[in-house]
DNA sequence: ATTAACACTTACAGTTGTTGTAAGGTTTGT
DNA sequence: ACAAACCTTACAACAACTGTAAGTGTTAAT
């Protein structure tokens, strides 16, 4: 083992046995958890519940192209995503980068290669601020900080987890019930309109930067993020 | 040109004339603005006061290391750095990403794919956390987060501005008319010893976490972090 | 149309964190 | 010993955030 100690997961998405076999030794040898996840199934569902450091990515899946997974992951803030591929054409290789690869690297690859890649990229994305992208808008969930256009603007720390729920499930609807777990999970009361009030701070917040009517009440039900149309 | 407008400046640290020359042209045509430095001069400096988007950096420097180069900057937060060099062997490109380098490229490259590699690593950085380093603790100017351990306390605005400066200039001595015009440069009128109290609050928070007597009075002349040993 | 459930808005007050002021104590160098 | 420089503590003002409460508006089924 290079590296000190590891507890990052790391998931292949891979449909040669033997090719994953072979990484997921490597890796575990080097401290990974690994996980591998194939093109049949449901991949993109499978990886975000695997909720890896690191996406080791194949482009040659017969079921699914490696450059939609990709796409699909970037939209959702995932990653880092490192392409490990025998295609070697530089033309892929930009595709993959321009869709939100954050690495390229062609069969065969040396293992020592491979794991300093791995590293390098994991290391990055913890120093990374987490973009969640609604489109016309993007906040980042650490910070805590609404960009739009040119402003940006800082949450409260209730606006924040209210927008990211809703922004990550987009365009689902969020229940009631979900908002005021992660709101008041561990409170023993609070006053049932809590969350109107709370919903009304946030949607005079995003007025004010010209975001308005993004949040649609479902009544009964919860809240939904509109707009912005990122799918 | 490909990706838009960019204003974004990219120094190029090689000697090789003829090849400097030639990148300098597919940066410029890219709409980068590019600075060439030489491994004579005094680089390090040179690099650190031109505040780069990123630096390309050519490990065959006669002068002076490349590896080196990688190290210090590294240190000092500095970054992305890419490496673009003739020396393809692996040993290399582990030492090189090790010492910090963000990605590693062999001669000969296709211009397009050292534009797509130059574009991802300026976007990760966009989106990184600045962690300004000094050996024992860590701290994440933008968000104003201490990193000491395992714990992470946050700081308040004036501390932050505070520890900051330190931490920059480390181990220079901040005078306190630098700390007086960061802090209160625009108020018409503050008590004089407002900067005192700051320097007693920003202490008391250090204590708190383990860090005491890390910042030194130069009496008449300012402020000074000490210990943790970066350097 | 009526009604009851649901949702929205606004004002208020408690809490917390940050910051400047003031007053008094301590250290330092000569 | 003395004065300048520095440190510490307490206090109050201020701003941001948040939950409560009360009243208003909206929806959908009868």
């Amino acid at each position: 083992m290079i590296g000190g100690e590891c507890v990052e997961k790391i998931v292949i998405v891979e449909d040669d046995v033997f090719l994953r076999d072979e990484l997921q030794n490597i890796l575990e040898k080097e401290g990974y958890s690994v996980e591998c996840i194939s093109s049949f199934d449901t991949p993109l569902e499978d990886i975000v519940s695997a909720s890896p450091s690191l996406i080791l990515l194949d482009l040659n899946l017969p079921k699914l192209s490696g450059f939609d997974i990709c796409r699909a992951l970037k939209a959702k803030g995932i990653g880092p995503i490192l392409v490990l591929t025998s295609r070697n054409q530089l033309r892929d290789e930009l595709h993959a980068l321009g869709l939100g690869a954050d690495d390229y690297l062609t069969k065969p690859c040396h293992p020592k290669r491979l794991i300093a890649r791995i590293q390098k990229l994991i290391h990055l994305y913890a120093n990374m601020h987490v973009m969640l992208d609604a489109g016309d808008f993007q906040i980042d969930e650490m910070a805590n900080i609404l960009y739009v256009g040119k402003d940006s603007i800082s949450l409260s720390e209730n606006e924040g987890i209210i927008i990211n729920a809703l922004l990550k499930a987009s365009p689902s609807v969020v229940k009631k019930e979900e908002l005021f777990n992660l709101l008041w999970g561990s409170s023993d009361y609070v006053d049932e309109n809590i969350l109107q009030v709370n919903m009304t701070r946030l949607r005079k917040t995003l007025d004010g930067v010209g975001l308005s009517n993004r949040i649609k009440t479902i009544r009964g039900i919860g809240y939904q993020l509109i707009g912005g149309d990122i799918q």
